[in-house]
Formats: structure tokens, sequence, C-alpha cells
DNA sequence: ACGATAAGATACACGACTGTACCTAACATC
DNA sequence: GATGTTAGGTACAGTCGTGTATCTTATCGT
């Protein structure tokens, strides 16, 4: 923290490894990461890196596994639509943040190791309850307002599935105004509620 | 074509070299995609293929745009239900063929060219009319056996982003058993038809 | 204040891929 | 059958990442 440091140790230079490494993941995927790259980001020396890590991937993991600001929502009173829209808006932001991208980028790796997906599960989603609307639609079975028999696995998934096509087929954030869409065109009518015409 | 040729010329060239690039290109992923790798694989020399191409990504956009086995789903008389989920079908046996995998790559690495997307789109996709289940719902929407005013651009890409979705989540091919849950329990309550119970 | 620890830096040999140059021989065309 | 084209092969210098070794010195614990 003082100023005079010349040399990071322990937590300070822990993060900057775990953030540079994120970040060059999120920009280049996992195929592209190398130590090398972690290292001149972080601004340290590979040594460094080789003391702790024999790969960028098992670097990548650690990184990931303690990188953990997946919010987790937060259903409100009484609006099943509303809080959709936010899970999915969470979704969204987590998914365009370095973390989130880094994630997708070893998902979507068509040379991943199944270990590491499962490592993935394991290490980074477990810790929170599942998915983003999942939570939201468990909250609403619980208090009655959703029929608990129309949350299959199927429709647990909805939301979370436009939103990752959609992202991966322009590439950017949708705004509100399509979560809505997504929410009360595919969400809702598959839980055989009327929808809102907004 | 005849045996006693020892070397190859023109289209059976072109083909060995294009079918090493998907190949190559769907186990590995553009980002580790090379050159060398593909030469090798296509038993031809680097030089060949300098000869024609600058990068690898550029020989891989050629190959993709040659090759076009995507099968257009060809509605049936009078089953909606069964329509869909044979054009989920196509989609799926497209997503694992070599082409369909290297098309996936491409579009989901992080540091993708949003040129090549283009491209992509443009020489892949459109040749074909549209994505698969969309030709099946514009079919019906035309017979009257489903509201046009229900094909907006969300429904009409609720079967693909599951699928997408799945495969993303398992890595592997949805069985029919899943396609047809998809259809019942996603897509046909969002066109509000009455649901079928398996 | 001192000793143990580990960050930072430099150097090295190795392998993979690049892009180009150059040569040869098979193939197509006339 | 002669000729132009082009696939196939070899060679080379340059770049980038790897993994290891070695040295220094800042920082921590006692």
């Amino acid at each position: 923290m003082s100023e005079g440091r010349t040399r990071r140790r322990g937590k300070d230079l822990l993060d900057a490894i775990y953030t540079a490494a994120i970040e060059e993941t999120a920009e280049s995927g996992p195929a592209r990461l190398t130590m090398d790259a972690i290292a001149k980001r972080a601004a340290t020396a590979r040594t460094t890196l080789y003391r702790r890590w024999s790969d960028p991937l098992d670097l990548l993991l650690d990184a990931l596994a303690e990188h953990h600001p997946v919010e987790t929502p937060a259903p409100g009173a009484d609006d099943l639509r509303g809080d959709l829209i936010a899970a999915l808006r969470l979704m969204v932001d987590w998914g365009f943040s370095p973390a989130g991208r880094a994630v997708m980028a070893v998902l979507t790796d068509p040379a991943r190791d199944p270990a590491v997906v499962e490592a993935l599960w394991e290490r980074v989603f477990r810790k929170r309850g599942g998915t983003f609307t999942q939570t939201v639609l468990r909250h609403y079975a619980a208090t009655g307002a959703v029929d608990p028999a129309r949350l299959t696995p199927v429709v647990l998934d909805i939301g979370e599935a436009m939103v990752t096509k959609r992202i991966l087929d322009t590439g950017r954030a949708p705004d509100d105004d399509y979560l809505a869409a997504i929410v009360d065109q595919a969400v809702l009518p598959a839980l055989a509620l009327p929808q809102r015409n907004t």
C-alpha cells in the first residue's frame, strides 16, 4: 500500500497477476494465453509465475476461482416480470465483465478440456445458487405465483439461452428493451402466464 | 481421380486444403490455426498455401464459403411440432459437422474480427433462407396455422438459442427428447398454441 | 539488526511458426 | 513433343513463447 514500495508480495502481487490473466483471456481467449503475456501485463517476471503455476490455464483457473464478484439476483416482493428482467441484466453485466468474458471464452474453446469445464462449474458457478433467472423462478414458485411443475430444465434456461445467443450474434450487450422482449415473449409464455404488452 | 497421379491440382487440391482447414479449426479453433498445420494435414507444401492466401483465416473463410452442405428444412403438410423438431435436428447435425464446429469456433472467438463475422454471415448463412426454425415458422404463418404477429425476432430465435446454449453447456449433441422438450416447453408456448404432453 | 524468503531481472537453448527464396518435376495445353 | 504453369520440397533467417538456471536485493518475521 505504501508508496515507497518497489516490490509487491502476497495479495498485492497475486491480484495483479490474476487480473492480468483474466483480462488477457477476455481479450485473446485461452488459446492465445501465454505466461509471457500475463507476466508483461502484470509487470512481473515470468520466473515469478513459474514458481507457482506450471501452465497459463492452471493460473487462469485459480484467478477465476478467486475472483467472485458474481451478484445473485434478489427477488423483490411481487414483481416477477421486473425481477426476471433484473436477473437478465445482472447476467449481461457479468457476461461483459472481464471475468465473464474470460469464462465464456474458456467454455466456447473448441479445444476445451472437459476437466477444465468441470472445474469451472465447481469453482465458479456452484458458489452461487444456480443460474440467474433460476433463482428468481424458484423464488416465485415457492410463493405460489408460478406453477412449480412448469420449472423444467428447459424452462429454467430460456432467459439465459436467449441472452447468450444474442450476445454471440451481435457481440454486444442487449439493452433493456430486448431483455424485456425476452421475458415477455419467451419466458413468461413458457410459464403459462398472461403476457403484458408493454 | 486416376490412381497414378502423384500431384494434385485444381479442385482436388483445393478440396483437400479446404477440408484440412475446416477440420483443423473445428478441433483447435481459429486462434491455433496455422499455415503449417493446414499444410501438414492436407499433405501439401506451405509454399502452395502462400501462393493463394496470405493468412490462415483468409484461407478458412474461403473454405467455409465453398463448403455449403447446409440443408434447408422442408416443412411438411400439417405437422408444426414435428417440423420444428426436424428443423432443430438439422441444426444440431450441422453444428456437429466439422464446418459447423469451425463456424461456431470463429463466432465465439473473443478476438474475433467484426469484419470476419460479417463475411461469415454474408458468405455462409445468407445462402440459406434464414435460420432453421425460422423457415418452418414462416411457412406455417403463411398457411395461417400460426399468428404472424407472434413471429418477432425473439420468438423466431428461441429454438436456435436453446439448442446453442445446450451445446455450449454439455458439449454434446442434444437427443430427440431434448429437442422435443424445447419445442413443447419453449417454442410452442411462445406461439400461444396448446401444448402437447408427450 | 539479521537471516530467510521470494520478487525482479537477465541469459540461455529449444521448439514452433512465419514469410521468402529457390529448385525440380509433374501436369495441362497447344 | 515442346512449353508454360504450378505442386512439391528444401533451406533459411527472424520472431515468439517455453522452461530452467542464476544472481541481486527488497521485504518480512523474529
